[in-house]
DNA sequence: AGCACGCCGACT
DNA sequence: GTCGGCGTGCTC
């Protein structure tokens, strides 16, 4: 029996029509149309044309007035059986669209689109008098052009485009139209060769050949060739045109080869790895990878942690576990956070797995991104690196997905689908019974607790590697210092440090989360501090670049730079204040400090472009500077080997956050930077400055002692009902007019409170709100949301889901609600 | 969301 | 009498 009909889903659809629709398959796509194909359909009274997805044939179809499939979009993408299921996943998971799934997990130029134009019917207008001015020229413009779309359109004619076009829509003068624009094509070099022997070219080249008289220009292009410029941009570049060359192919002198260039091949870092390719286990690591080889040949799906303290050589396990898979003739995943995603990191995967290794990151192009898929799904590559995104590449025979600093927050996206690179690998290696190999030196909460249950297994390793020795730590409590009357952000003790440690020789690490010079600008008179105007954030001065002197105010919410005013804009006193210090600050009194020592700043203002980032990272690793002064990116894992001191300003800034993951953040990153100092063999030195020197959190990173660390953060967990005990789930009402908000914000309310007292009778959650986000107001939007904790099931997914139809549509009026399950920060 | 169908006021 | 206003309701 045929399989006549097909059940699509639509790629462009708002949650609510996000469903399965029937779709007669006509006869001359039966071959094409399969599950996973994209297709075109008729949808909507209009029948318009939209892009679906096949997710399932059947033989019949239940509904009356079934209409036909139009066309198989991108003939050669369509999803494999395991992507069509991870996009069905994502969408429950998430509460995403179809289409949002999709376009997660193949890049954008490999799929076709539709775009809408507007094209002239070709009647007259029966009276111009209908039309007016702007209207006929529009009307004019198309009639010359063909077909246009909106955009530009709305270029040439301004605002009131849409106006125009409709008037002349409901006079019949124009229609719209949906035109396809195709995926992405592919590159190819082109190259011509001799057809002829060498001989015979050399002669035609001549003219010697009689009855076969070339014209000059021929000549010319085939005597290149002959001289081994036999490229086509060679040829072009000196001067020789397609005619030509064309010519000379349809008298068959030459032939044209075309290779396919991947794209993508420019990634391959410039750097040297800092891993040999051939070295041995150490007995803890030889443990660990011993017991890892041994779950991943048993032919079930498995999730190891491998928790090693910093320093304890983590990344030559994995790469064992690799070589083992690879041997195997599996392909393997590996996610690194967007932050360690170095030159220095990617050297190790390169220079080891060559050509075989693809990878995928935000900073690739379209074409790349195209390239880079094409080659994995060909099996070419078949060793991934690449940050959250990296985890839906199509990887062929998939046997690892390898998560490095698997606590990082940067693995759960914000954006839809707001889903966690996490639970999207544990969801693969189930399918295809592959391992899941979780690092970390901090583990996440949520894994560790698994751990101990028995859901993963637990790989630990306690000592660092090579003989490198944990630094010496202190802690500076910095209580005193202001009232002694040293305002300088750098205390007495850590001031010795860097002093005595920069005269040895020695390089040093200063960590601070804050950018800017001044954190906060206030008033005097009135008390009020400067808020961005499109933000409720305060703003910070930065100065500018190469002086401390002249500086402009910036919101480090929106990006947004302003000047800085003479006056308080809200009581016009010219006594404006500036409180507390960031990196810029730091970075002019290390130089007043340190006197002829090179100083590094890394921030996200030092490190405009992802170059410049790798660039002050090399450059510190060759010695070239003395101090590397920065916020989060100088905590994360690359090594320098000659970092003999580290110093923290402001440990606690992060501790009392709202946020229950504060006191998680804060130890995880303590440990971390601390881990910096003292690698290779040389001794190395801590200094961690704060007000709260005896807070636990920052006691215990001080020690590295995740197990204390963890066993007092999951006793807080759970009295107080918090991930991993519950799930939270967000839910944010935004809108540009702060008036609608609050009606929606209670319809909100009442609709979750009246779905709890009927269809969903034996849910059990707690919301709080609805509230002010912290950030009430961010780039211009204002924001409300509910804070809810109950477990993640189907039944609470469907009421949320519930939810996101009703109050999910975009675009209107009405504030939009989106909804985050498990955020990454509240 | 789009776009139909559908029922009431001011125009050729 | 019709054109066109935007109020419900469906989309395979």
């Amino acid at each position: 029996m045929q399989q006549e009909y097909a059940k699509v889903r639509l790629l462009d659809a708002p949650w609510f029509l996000d469903q399965e629709y029937d779709y007669q398959v006509p006869e001359d796509l039966l071959e094409s149309v399969l599950p996973g194909s994209f297709v075109t359909v008729p949808f909507g009274g209009g029948n318009r044309r939209r892009m679906g997805l096949v997710t399932s044939l059947a033989e019949d179809s239940s509904y009356e007035g079934v209409k036909p499939i139009l066309s198989v979009t991108t003939p050669r993408i369509s999803l494999s059986e395991e992507m069509l299921g991870l996009v069905c996943f994502l969408r429950e998971m998430t509460l995403c669209t179809t289409g949002d799934a999709v376009h997660a997990m193949i890049p954008a130029g490999a799929l076709a689109s539709l775009t809408e134009c507007y094209a002239p019917t070709g009647k007259s207008p029966s009276d111009v008098r209908h039309l007016s001015t702007d209207e006929a020229f529009l009307l004019a413009h198309l009639q010359k052009v063909g077909s246009a779309g909106l955009g530009s359109l709305r270029a040439r004619f301004g605002s009131e485009t849409e106006t125009y076009l409709q008037h002349l829509m409901r006079l019949k003068l124009v229609t719209r139209e949906l035109r396809q624009k195709n995926e992405m094509a592919e590159k190819e070099e082109v190259s011509f060769e001799l057809a002829v022997s060498e001989a015979d070219a050399q002669a035609l080249v001549a003219g010697e050949v009689k009855g076969q008289r070339l014209g000059e220009k021929q000549r010319a292009a085939l005597a290149l060739i002959l001289s081994g410029t036999t490229e086509e941009k060679a040829l072009r570049a000196a001067g020789i045109t397609k005619a030509q060359t064309d010519a000379l192919l349809k008298k068959a002198r030459i032939e044209r080869r075309a290779e396919r260039i991947w794209r993508d091949r420019r990634t391959a870092p410039a750097a040297e790895s800092t891993v040999p390719r051939e070295f041995t286990l150490n007995e803890e690591q030889a443990a660990a990878h011993g017991e890892i080889q041994r779950l991943s040949l048993d032919g079930a799906p498995h999730a190891v942690l491998l928790h090693g303290v910093t320093g304890s050589g983590k990344t030559p396990v994995m790469l064992k576990t690799i070589d083992g898979m690879l041997a195997r003739g599996k392909g393997v995943i590996v996610l690194l956070p967007e932050i360690a995603l170095t030159p220095q990191s990617l050297a190790i995967f390169c220079s080891r797995y060559g050509e075989r290794v693809a990878v995928m990151h935000s900073g690739l192009s379209a074409g790349e991104r195209l390239d880079t898929y094409h080659r994995i799904l060909s099996g070419e590559a078949d060793v991934v690196v690449g940050t959250r995104s990296a985890v839906f590449a199509p990887v062929k025979n998939l046997g690892l997905i390898a998560i490095d600093e698997e606590h990082e927050h940067t693995y759960k996206s914000d954006m839809n689908p707001k889903y966690h690179a996490r639970d999207v690998a544990r969801w693969r290696c189930a399918h295809n019974k592959a391992l899941l190999l979780l690092c970390s030196a901090t583990p996440s909460l949520e894994s560790y607790k698994r751990a101990t249950e028995g859901r993963y297994t637990l790989l630990k390793m306690t000592h660092r590697h090579a003989g490198a020795r944990l630094p010496e730590v202190t802690v500076a409590d910095m209580r005193g210092e202001s009232t002694e009357g040293n305002l300088s952000p750098i205390g007495g003790a850590l001031t010795a440090s860097l002093t005595e440690n920069a005269a040895a020789g020695n390089q040093s690490i200063l960590f601070l989360n804050r950018r800017g010079y001044n954190h906060a600008v206030s008033c005097r008179s009135c008390g009020e501090a400067l808020t961005c105007p499109s933000c409720s954030v305060s703003l910070t001065y930065h100065t500018a670049p190469h002086s401390y002197e002249e500086g402009y105010l910036v919101c480090h919410f929106c990006g947004r730079r302003q000047r800085m005013p003479e006056k308080c804009p809200s009581c016009g006193s010219p006594h404006l204040h500036r409180l507390g210090y960031g990196t810029q600050r730091v970075e002019q009194e290390l130089g007043a400090l340190l006197p002829g020592k090179r100083i590094l700043r890394m921030d996200t203002d030092t490190t405009g472009t992802r170059h410049s980032y790798d660039e002050m990272l090399g450059a510190f690793r060759r010695h070239e500077a003395d101090v590397l002064l920065g916020t989060q990116m100088v905590t994360k894992g690359h090594d320098f080997p000659d970092v003999t001191l580290v110093g923290v300003l402001m440990a606690d800034a992060s501790l009392y956050l709202d946020d229950y993951r504060a006191a998680e953040r804060t130890f995880a990153l303590l440990t971390q930077v601390i881990g910096r100092a003292g690698r290779a063999g040389k001794a190395g030195r801590a200094i961690i400055q704060t007000n709260n020197p005896d807070h636990e959190v920052i006691t215990l990173a001080c020690r590295q002692d995740y197990e204390s660390f963890f066993q007092r953060e999951i006793r807080l967990r759970r009295l107080l009902v918090f991930p991993p005990f519950c799930d939270i789930v967000l839910l944010t009402l935004s809108h540009f007019r702060e008036r609608e908000l609050f009606p929606a914000a209670k319809a909100l309310s009442d609709t979750l409170a009246r779905l709890l007292g009927e269809r969903y009778k034996d849910v059990k959650l707690i919301a709080f709100g609805p509230f002010e986000a912290p950030v009430y107001r961010a780039e211009g939007k204002y924001r409300l949301r509910m804070v809810i904790k109950c477990a993640l099931n189907k039944e609470t997914r469907s009421l949320f889901g519930e939810l996101l139809a009703t109050f999910g549509r975009q675009g209107t009026a009405t504030p939009l609600l989106s909804i985050d399950f498990n955020p990454s920060s509240l």
